[in-house]
DNA sequence: CGCTCGTGTTGAGCACTGCTCAACAGCCGT
DNA sequence: ACGGCTGTTGAGCAGTGCTCAACACGAGCG
């Protein structure tokens, strides 16, 4: 007494990939890496290891496209609200970003830290998704960029990423004072 | 015509176990972690897998303790020197993680957060890394700890590894301003 | 309706790596 | 000399990334 096979359902090969990319979006927060195997996904797509090949090239491959998607979901999450004057996107940009943790917690930094971990190639994909975030903020702060002020936002970036996910685990301030702390912060940063 | 097999070297428990390490700390920082094969380590030892098995009852298990060791060695370098007055040990403790990145360039990074990708078990050897770098920081500033100072202390350390990072790269500011300025915002932070 | 062509799909199988286990080898004390 | 302790090995199993030649099923054509 075995569970019938499952009905082959044959797929676009765009419904293919974008299938492989979202299980892949469930599966890399919870999973490290090197313990999301090729067999799982495919075992859950209900499909063969082989195709799966046939869409990325390597399982790296496969890795970046989704560690690329969830970069994607981040970015547009935190990108600028058309309508919002200009000098309280920041402040959005920040409630939403600390909102985002509030809601992925173990997830958060999986995503942000945990995938450039190993691979040269996913950290690329972190690198390249560090530097938009650079752009939308002094975007949104109205300022000049030039490489002092890049570096200056990026190593804030570590600070907030750490800090509010440690605030998460055990909030030691109100959140109002969190993200006015986050914000002064940089201010003070970049004066 | 092959070389001829090295000749076979009988080691104490204890030299044994030391070389391992060692080689392990050697081959860390160049390599991710998915990448260091038991296979090579053993080569490099001039062992087979098995006697490696011997000694760490699996990778996980090896990989920790090479990063322990890596731990120990930076918590060594950084910690307080005696005879030095207390209101200069932190610039002291500042002024030298700095050369340590200096010399280290590409290996910090995998030291300090690489080593934590993946592995939860690694992970936890970096988190109490980590809760004694708060330490040392306090004590050389003459603070008590309360949680809130925590979580602010470790959130600079992010910021702090992140430009160190970055600035050795790319300088973008002196050496000594570097310094102060990781310095002043340590300060204003944990008024 | 039958045939072929294209494309989504698979199964068998190779190479390598982590890991186990039973057996071997060399040094020690008696 | 010899028995035993311990460092050491080789063969081999299981799982995982990856390849490749073949299969299946729908679309278009005669």
């Amino acid at each position: 007494m075995v569970a019938p096979p499952p009905p082959r359902v044959r797929r676009s090969a765009g419904d293919r990939r974008a299938q492989l990319v979202a299980i892949g979006l469930e599966l890399l927060p919870a999973t490290p890496v090197q313990e999301l195997t090729i067999d799982e996904v495919a075992r859950r797509a209900g499909i063969s290891r082989s195709l799966l090949f046939h869409y990325f090239a390597s399982k790296r491959d496969y890795y970046t496209a989704v560690t690329r998607a969830a970069a994607d979901v981040l970015l547009e999450h935190l990108s600028p609200r058309p309508g919002v004057p200009a000098d309280e996107q920041a402040a959005g940009m920040l409630e939403r970003y600390v909102g985002w943790v509030e809601t992925y917690r173990d997830a958060h930094l999986s995503f942000v830290r945990g995938a450039a971990a190993g691979d040269p190639w996913v950290a690329e994909v972190y690198e390249e998704t560090r530097e938009q975030l650079v752009d939308l903020t002094l975007g949104a702060l109205g300022l000049p960029d030039d490489p002092r002020r890049r570096q200056l936002v990026r190593a804030w970036f570590a600070f907030t990423e750490d800090l509010v996910d440690q605030w998460v685990r055990e909030p030691t301030l109100d959140r109002a004072e969190l993200v006015a702390l986050l914000r002064t912060f940089l201010d003070r940063l970049l004066v």
